[in-house]
DNA sequence: AGGTTATATTCCTTGACAGGCATATTCCGT
DNA sequence: ACGGAATATGCCTGTCAAGGAATATAACCT
């Protein structure tokens, strides 16, 4: 699943921006979710797949935790249409309207 | 359509990239992205639909260009997952693994 | 008006994916 | 070895989106 697929799920950003907090195991994303373990473990598998998360098993649990690298490659791919709204200030937008 | 499920398509993708160009008639990304007339179409439809893409009517034809707006919502989605690549240059990830 | 070009729309089929639910696995404690 | 906690997996179903093919719409030209 690339990237982009993977992202593309609600609850899977949801579950990203919980782990900018920091590694944290399955059973508190459920918690926090408010949604049936099966199906946050199977977002986390598809996150996994996608290299946005990494496990650290430690005994019965399992701790998740932020793999920036694919949201790296997403900045990536956006920047070549920074420009398109940071140039606004500049004049060299011919794709830019001006005509407001 | 979300602009994540937007881009979550390889042919929209593609459809955007061309249009960094600049404007384009729909006939042109036809032709560029070699397939079927409505497929094409139809994810200009959706580009639109997402407000990634605007038209410009002019006679028969159908002028696309960018519209970078959804584009700089990602980015700020994007922004604070930035510090998890950026700041390995710091100390402060503790969420980083440097143990390889 | 009729023909032609450019583009959109409809219908159909198919495949991917999410949710729900039950169950399996793994590990720990005793 | 047994029970229980934490998590994963399998199966089923509904839904949604993409591709293909045919057709419809719209505008221009003569």
């Amino acid at each position: 699943m690339s990237t982009f697929t993977a992202i593309a799920d609600p609850v899977r950003r949801d579950i990203l921006a919980l782990l900018r907090a920091g590694e944290r195991p399955a059973g508190t994303l459920v918690e926090a979710l408010a949604l049936p373990q099966p199906n946050v473990s199977k977002h986390l598998k598809a996150l996994q797949a996608a290299g946005l998360v990494r496990v650290r098993v430690d005994g019965p649990r399992r701790f998740y935790s932020l793999d920036p690298a694919p949201l790296a490659e997403l900045d990536a791919w956006l920047a070549p249409y920074r420009a398109f709204w940071s140039d606004k200030l500049d004049g060299l937008g011919e794709h830019l309207k001006r005509s407001d």
